[in-house]
DNA sequence: AAGTTGACTTTCG
DNA sequence: TCGAAAGCCAACT
């Protein structure tokens, strides 16, 4: 067969999401790249959807905040992770997480 | 079929 | 450093 790519998006996505190791995080579009999705709101679509099967939490916008309406409870969730917030977001550098880099 | 929506990202001032 | 605007793509009306 061609390749075993992921039966469809919505999989794929939720299992690398929940391959993100506790006190890392990665955005929506490291999620996308890294799956071959061509928009970073592919993957918020998918987590809108189906996110509450998954570490959810851990995937953040490209500026390390959070979108809107979830800030307040996902920062907070962050936070009991270990993961210093400061001024509404996280500090990527710090806590940016890569499959492969793993 | 065409327009709207949304858990996004990048560019610009 | 911040906010607005434009670009983005699949799902839904």
């Amino acid at each position: 067969m061609p390749s075993m790519q992921s039966p469809n998006r919505a999989d794929a996505v939720l299992e690398l999401v929940d391959s993100i190791p506790k006190g890392r995080v990665m955005t929506y579009g490291d999620v996308a790249h890294h799956l071959g999705i061509p928009s970073a709101r592919i993957v918020g679509q998918v987590l809108a959807a189906r996110g509450d099967s998954v570490a959810w939490h851990r995937v953040v916008l490209s500026t390390g905040s959070a979108a809107a309406h979830l800030a307040a409870r996902q920062l907070s969730l962050l936070e009991d992770e270990g993961i210093e917030v400061r001024r509404g977001r996280v500090d990527l550098r710090r806590h940016r997480w890569s499959p492969k880099a793993g």
